[in-house]
DNA sequence: GTCTATACGAAGATAGAC
DNA sequence: GTCTATCTTCGTATAGAC
């Protein structure tokens, strides 16, 4: 039977993910992840040795698996469809918490990554991986190389500053007009 | 003469913008901004009566007005000289920081604005006036309103989201290569 | 306009009991 | 595995002298 310190562990995670897309790194201190996932204080160190910033990192990377997942879910299938599900999952979070959240990837990147050890490292490691599966569902699709390596980078920058926009502007019209651009952009490249 | 205020006052809106582009708006602390511009410490409340989140508007404000100027020096020109221009002040300033460095305005809507009244507000009129321009040069050379919105749209998702990716990769490339591809776009528009 | 000193609160981390 | 108490650091803001 599995223990309970699992849930309580993945709450505590999730919760993070949840500040950080939303507060920022600033934001995600260890008081607000415990008021928001509820788990008993003593459970910090002992879930998470490395204290807050491991409860950070292991956030961020866990977003980074999921939505590496989500463009695996697309081998074979157009780009384009990648992009939709990739856009699908921003639109849906900005507008479950009325455009309060972002890309927690994002927030890390540009805010207080240099206080914690490896965040940068992480960071870089997830931005290329997403890249890199979006380049090779271009490549299977006969793409050159080299354009889809610089279409995969347009889509992703794209799309996450679109998100940016979106949460300013309370909308997802930004995020809705990219995809529209983007999506002619890549029928045409394949 | 004017007095010597006014050199503090602007040294300290320098450093402000300085630290919220390279550390996120939770490093924009009044001590750092006091060690970065050299301000002595009882200057702060006198030139900012609203405290630290007076610092950080100003400084957000005045990157934005900086940038709208630029925008605004590219009138009648073609539209991809505005987005050279646009992406050259990204470029030098990641390039001066070691990749340290992003948008300032980007830090404050994606960490800690909603700590501070009126960021919101200030956040979502910068990102609308810089767009706003970019779609008029682009309506000027005969582009449709709708077109012009759409792509004035994607050049600022994708240059911002950009320079997160450049940050993270500690190079260039990913701004070079979405100006490369923008650019096209933008000539088959006009 | 600028200085020092200080009040106040928030947050990370640890110790030690249960 | 979880709890409480506490240490320490840091950051904002204010008071009052110069």
């Amino acid at each position: 039977m599995a223990p309970r310190t699992t849930d309580t562990k993945q709450r505590m995670v999730d919760a993070a993910a949840d500040l950080l897309s939303q507060q920022g790194t600033a934001g995600t201190t260890i008081d607000a992840v415990l008021a928001r996932s509820g788990a008993p204080r003593g459970s910090v160190y002992h879930h998470f040795p490395g204290g807050r910033n491991q409860l950070v990192l292991d956030a961020v990377q866990m977003v980074g698996d999921r939505i590496s997942r989500s463009i695996d879910a697309a081998t074979g299938k157009e780009p384009r469809e990648a992009l939709d599900d990739f856009a699908a999952f921003w639109r849906r979070m900005l507008v479950r918490t009325d455009y309060r959240s972002g890309c927690p990837v994002v927030a890390l990147a540009v805010g207080g990554a240099e206080q914690i050890p490896g965040a940068d490292r992480l960071v870089a490691e997830v931005f290329a991986t997403w890249q890199a599966k979006f380049t090779a569902l271009l490549t299977r699709r006969g793409v050159t190389p080299k354009r889809a390596r610089s279409l995969a980078n347009l889509v992703l920058s794209a799309t996450q500053g679109a998100v940016v926009l979106c949460r300013a502007e309370r909308s997802t019209a930004p995020l809705d007009h990219v995809v529209a651009e983007l999506s002619e952009l890549l029928a045409a490249a394949a």
